[in-house]
DNA sequence: CCCTGTCATACCTGGGGGGTATCACCGCCG
DNA sequence: CGGCGGTGATACCCCCCAGGTATGACAGGG
């Protein structure tokens, strides 16, 4: 009937997450009893039951995982126009110039397309302000969802383009750092599997959600911490090309030929229609 | 600060639309002052002026442009997921067996596609129950987007296939439907210049929106319309090569050397993730 | 200059969202 | 087996705020 609160989307999520009620009503700043109540008015305005009371618990219900999916996806669509909205408010206030925009790119990745590609923009005639939100890994994607960025530079494989629109702005091969002094260095080229069995070399493992693959080399999560353990001669990592601008002077790169080839996109929200996104956008593919 | 309420959202939109308070409250159902008060708060919310009052009706500011356009991405995605969630708990209360999903496909379109897919998906095991949901011109995105339909038929070029994930089933080339007595009717191939110019046979016109393109043609809205319109002599149209499956006697498919091909795709919701939906995907690039 | 149409303000009321206290139920363990 | 802890549900209350009505402020047009 009348459509859903994004209050009650908000509880449910909670709810979901948590699977249970204490602990989501604390997380929501909130006493048990009326979120109970929220929730079973919820269900009874779908016409459909969420959750299984176990005694011990809750379990999601086919309907329920349903909503938290596309719940989520409506809290994020609801968070993202509150945030760009503040956002094309915040400068102007009536003509639609000097509007902002936020850039998400992955900290440290294509550095040197990245500033041509800012130099370029701001050289245009009334160009945007771009702000440059740097990202953690791989996470672009939630921010271009959740309002945080306007636009990412995405890399095949390692981001999934889906729900978005994008344009490919460049290829570039994979190579591998070493520590300047190993023998594998002297190479002119490595293969994925020569680079993935050094014995003393292992490597490294990039935490994803804060949660590491298993394996057997150092656990990751800052591209400073890496380098330093490279150049101490403790692990290898593969990477794009363009990383490159970021080698110390113990470290030594060697292409590798047959890493799947890596492809940065210029990506934004499928439904965008701004006058500021279409400038980046032609200056980005005429580079 | 905190989250934006549905309710807000669905009164600016009113209001975006409406460009009049009065109206705007109307089509809400509600009286006009309350109307005012809850934009007054959204913007305070906010910390952005929306709207422009001059004294005579109101005008949106740069703000209220995206909070329109972000809006209703945002109202679209909890109907969406109002409507899956119902979807979804109708027919299983646990297992998440019988799903039930819906397919949009533009009405007559890629009729024996369809119909080899649908059969062909019946027989695998465990199939969802798939319900055919009949569009209008060119309004798939839109369903998916709204959560009417879970997965569609799409055109290239017609449909837009921005925001959705999509796989190519098939690609075919265009036809000139002629009524069968015409003189052109008896050429083997014609060019897109020969039909859009025939002197006694302005090409039709279709509704989109309930508006109609400049020109002298008829203006059509239905299938069987055009259809008859064409038996008549009055008008000619052009077609994928699939609409050969509704061809009456009196007419004639003459092939078009140099009208762009129509690739048929099957797409969906980029964050879907379903099994019934792999299920369908399976069968469909299989075909 | 008044009348009309617009949005804003003032004030009131009722429903419902949220809180506290408590119950009902189950499983565990001594 | 009986208390005990921990779960979600119920009962009841209160107060805030969404919504209604009446009215104001202001601009434009005849």
């Amino acid at each position: 009937m009348d459509p859903l609160e994004t209050r009650e989307l908000r509880y449910f999520m909670a709810v979901a997450e948590e699977l249970h009620f204490g602990r989501a009503a604390e997380r929501l700043g909130m006493a048990q009893p009326p979120l109970s109540r929220a929730i079973q008015q919820l269900e009874r305005r779908l016409g459909v039951s969420l959750l299984k009371r176990n005694r011990r618990g809750v379990a999601l219900t086919g309907a329920g995982e349903m909503l938290l999916h596309e719940g989520r996806a409506a809290l994020d669509a609801i968070t993202a126009a509150a945030r760009r909205t503040r956002r094309a408010g915040g400068a102007d206030s009536s003509g639609g110039t000097r509007n902002r925009m936020v850039l998400a790119v992955k900290a440290g990745a294509s550095h040197d397309l990245l500033h041509k590609l800012l130099d370029a923009y701001a050289a245009e005639p009334d160009a945007a302000e771009i702000e440059v939100l740097p990202s953690g890994t791989c996470e672009q994607g939630e921010m271009l969802r959740d309002g945080r960025a306007d636009v990412a530079l995405m890399h095949k494989p390692f981001n999934s383009l889906t729900g978005f629109d994008s344009e490919e702005l460049m290829t570039e091969g994979q190579i591998a750092i070493l520590p300047a002094g190993h023998p594998l260095a002297a190479h002119k080229t490595l293969s994925l599997a020569d680079v993935s069995d050094i014995p003393d070399l292992p490597l490294a493992r990039w935490s994803r959600d804060g949660t590491y693959p298993p394996g057997p080399g150092p656990e990751i999560h800052d591209q400073t911490q890496l380098a330093q353990l490279i150049a101490l001669g403790r692990t290898v990592a593969v990477f794009p090309d363009s990383a490159r601008a970021w080698l110390w002077a113990e470290h030594t790169a060697v292409p590798l030929t047959d890493a799947p080839p890596v492809v940065t996109h210029i990506a934004w929200p499928a439904h965008s229609r701004s006058l500021a996104l279409a400038g980046l956008l032609r200056t980005a593919t005429r580079l």
